[in-house]
DNA sequence: ATATTATTCAATGATTTAATTGAATACTAG
DNA sequence: CTAGTATTCAATTAAATCATTGAATAATAT
C-alpha cells in the first residue's frame, strides 16, 4: 500500500472513529445517555427529563443513532430509545470518570450546587455489597417507580423521591438505610438521605448509580421485590 | 434545590462533560492520541504523521489540552505532547472497539483498504502471553526505533518496519515469529508479516497494538532488550 | 374515515468549529 | 545580540452544527 492509499484509508477509518466522538459533542447528547442508562425512554419523556423541546430532543436522539449509540422500539404510537449496547454506558462512565479526575470545573460545579453532599455520608458499590452479606441494611431506591421495575439493587426496596416523605412511615424506626439514584451527580439520592437523617434514621448515600453498580456485575433483580 | 437550580446545576455540569465529547469529535484528534498512545512526540511529528499542516495539528493539540487530555512537556525549543493520562487511551479504545463493534462501515473500510488481512494469521494478546512462557517465538516490534525505546513488549527485539527488507538477514532462518506495531489498525505489522512469509519465515501479527498490550497488564520493557 | 397523540421532517437563522495564511513569539546556538 | 527553528497566535473564510418553528407522518382510538 502506498503512503497516499494509506492516508486514504486512516481518514475514512478515523472519520468512521470520529462519528461517535461527534454525537458525544454535546451535553444534552451526553445527559440522554445519562437517562437513558436508566431504562428505555419514549421522546417525549427524554425532552421534559432534560428541559428541552420535543424536536430537540428527537434530533439530538437521531444524532445519537446514527451513531449507533441507542436502538429504538416501535410500541403503539411511541417510539422508546435505549443505549444499544452496555459498552456504551461504560463509554459515557469513562467520559465522566476522565472529566471527574482531570477537570478542575467538574469540582467547582458540584461544590457550588451542592454545598452541603460533604455532610452526607456516602457509601461505595464494593464496601455496600459487602456490608449487605452480614448486616442489616435497608437499601432504599429513590428513582422513579418504572426505572427501579426495570432493574435495581437485589433487594432494594423503591421509595421514589417524590414520594419519600408522605410514605416514610413504612420505614421501620431507627433502621440503617442507603439511598441510591441513576448516579454521581444525581441528587435524588442526596434528597433522600437529608430527610431520612432530619427524621433520625441513619441514613447515607451511595456514592454512584444503579447502572455503576451493574457495570461492576453486582447483584441486581428485574422485578418488585 | 428547586427545579430551575437543579437544571442549571446539570446544564453547567454537562456542559463540562461536554469538553471532553467535543475534543473527540474531530478525525484528526482521534489519530492523534492513537499516536501519542505510543510515545510523546512534538508537533511537527504529530503534524507530518497525519499529513495536516503544522499550524493545523497545533491548534488541534490545544483543544484536546484544554480538554486535559493531554499535556505538554517543553524541551529546548520543543513542545512534546503526551496522553495526560492512561485512562485516556482506554477512552480512546472504548470509542474505537464500540465502532468496530457497532459501524458497520469500519468492516466495510477495513476490507476494502486491507483486502489480504484475512490471510495474514492473527494471534491475540492473552494467547501470545501464554506461548511466550512455553515456546520459542520471536517478538517483533516493527514500529519506530524511539517508540520501540519508550516501551515495548518484554523481550520484543526492534526491527523498523523501513528497515526490515534490509535487516532480515539478522533473523534466525525459520524462526517463528510475531510482528506488532501500533494498533489493530496499523498496518506496519502487516506489511512486516507479508514480507516475513514471502521469505519463508513462519509469521504472524499480534492483533492488537502495544498500548493495548499494556492496558491489559501484560509485561512490558522499557530499555533497549 | 376522522381525530388524536407521538414523533419526525424541512427550512431558517444563529453559533460554533475548521482550515488557511502570514505574522508573532520563544527558545537555542553561535 | 543575531539567526534559525519550533510553535503559537490572529484574522479570514468556509463548513458544520444547533435551536426553533411549523408542517408532515404514523399509529391508534373512536
Amino acid at each position: 500500500m502506498n503512503q497516499e492509499t494509506k492516508r486514504q484509508f486512516k481518514s475514512e477509518l478515523f472519520e468512521q472513529f470520529a462519528r461517535i466522538g461527534k454525537a458525544l459533542a454535546a451535553p444534552q447528547r451526553l445527559e440522554i445517555l445519562e437517562l437513558l442508562s436508566q431504562e428505555e425512554k419514549p421522546v417525549e419523556a427524554v425532552a421534559s427529563a432534560i428541559c428541552i423541546p420535543i424536536a430537540n430532543a428527537s434530533q439530538h436522539l437521531q444524532v445519537l443513532r446514527r451513531a449507533q449509540l441507542v436502538s429504538i422500539r416501535r410500541q403503539g404510537t411511541h417510539i422508546f430509545y435505549r443505549l444499544s449496547d452496555p459498552a456504551v454506558f461504560r463509554l459515557w462512565q469513562a467520559i465522566r470518570e476522565l472529566a471527574e479526575g482531570r477537570l478542575s470545573e467538574v469540582e467547582r460545579v458540584v461544590k457550588t450546587y451542592l454545598t452541603d453532599r460533604t455532610e452526607l455520608e456516602a457509601i461505595g458499590s464494593e464496601e455496600l455489597a459487602r456490608k449487605l452479606l452480614e448486616e442489616d441494611i435497608t437499601v432504599l431506591d429513590v428513582r422513579p417507580e418504572s426505572e427501579y421495575t426495570t432493574a435495581h439493587i437485589a433487594g432494594a426496596r423503591s421509595l421514589p423521591i417524590e414520594e419519600l416523605e408522605a410514605r416514610i412511615g413504612e420505614l421501620a424506626p431507627g433502621a440503617s438505610i442507603v439511598a441510591y439514584c441513576r448516579g454521581p451527580y444525581c441528587v435524588f439520592a442526596d434528597d433522600a438521605v437529608r430527610l431520612l437523617k432530619a427524621r433520625g434514621f441513619d441514613a447515607k448515600r451511595l456514592d454512584v448509580g444503579l447502572p455503576d453498580w451493574m457495570a461492576l456485575g453486582l447483584p441486581t433483580e428485574k422485578k418488585v421485590a
